[in-house]
DNA sequence: ATGCCGGGCGAAGCCCGA
């Protein structure tokens, strides 16, 4: 089963990319950010057409998550706990039921935080706090599940083009880098660097500057995995040929493969 | 390069993203 992760910068403008990209790549599980969509704008019919179901967390203009999945989703809950006054769309999950058991799927758009000195800041280390409690919880049960998403954190420097212009970015500073370990080091694994070692692989390139032609990325778009989750790992890639597309995505689908047959 | 793109909203120009 193949589950992958996209922040598409508008579903209305990249559905076209979603759905080429659903019948090229052959995920069974994507995890959509930026969807930029009401619910009740969502392409259900047209994702319905090519064989998926689909679960949604809509918000006008701004966020909104999705899970789009070949197999049915089960037991939806529709944004992360610990703060009823947080009305951004940015947490989705759900069950996918399988012949030797389940696995827990959940989209993520861990909010930006940038300028560090305005209230976005704190607003982005208080969600990564509620995602870190949320993400013990789902640990106690033991089962696998995979946490998939845009978390706008440069985990490390060899994942930034250049770590020493970013070392004050909300997206790479200190405090948000911890608060990421924090979270990681509950027992999750990052899928991508579970299979890779290699340094400077991306999944977002500005749209300015010449950012893709220079290869001046970061890489912020992270699966991680529960133990269960992780010992049924095959593999992991991100499919940066997308960013060649016309009128991409600043960021391209990163994928994973676990070890079952659904 | 704290916005040079690109998208939303809405019909010009501001808000937002990373």
């Amino acid at each position: 089963m193949k589950i992958a992760s996209w922040n598409v910068n508008s579903l209305k403008v990249r559905l076209p990319h979603v759905l080429d990209w659903l019948k090229e790549s052959g995920v069974d599980v994507v995890c959509l950010q930026e969807i930029k969509l009401v619910d009740e704008k969502f392409p259900t019919a047209d994702f319905e057409e090519a064989g998926y179901n689909v679960a949604v967390h809509g918000q006008p203009t701004y966020n909104g998550v999705a899970i789009i999945s070949r197999y049915p989703l089960e037991d939806v809950k529709i944004g992360l706990p610990g703060d009823k006054s947080d009305d951004q769309a940015r947490y989705v999950e759900a069950a996918i039921s399988h012949k030797s058991g389940s696995i827990r799927v959940a989209s993520i758009y861990l909010p930006n935080g940038n300028p560090v000195d305005t209230d976005k800041y704190p607003y982005k280390l208080k969600w990564m706090e509620r995602l870190r409690r949320h993400a013990e919880k789902m640990l106690a049960k033991e089962e696998a599940f995979v946490l998939a998403g845009d978390y706008n954190v440069i985990p490390q420097a060899e994942d930034v083009h250049d770590p020493v212009a970013w070392s004050d970015d909300s997206l790479f500073r200190l405090e948000t880098r911890h608060a990421f370990r924090r979270i990681v080091n509950l027992g999750l694994t990052d899928a991508f660097r579970a299979c890779h070692a290699a340094p400077h692989q991306y999944t977002f390139w500005d749209y300015q500057g010449g950012a893709w032609r220079k290869n001046n990325g970061i890489r912020i778009d992270h699966l991680l995995l529960s133990p269960p989750a992780a010992d049924l790992l095959k593999g992991c890639a991100i499919d940066k040929h997308v960013r060649e597309w016309e009128k991409p995505s600043d960021h391209v689908p990163i994928w994973c493969d676990l070890d079952i047959a659904a």
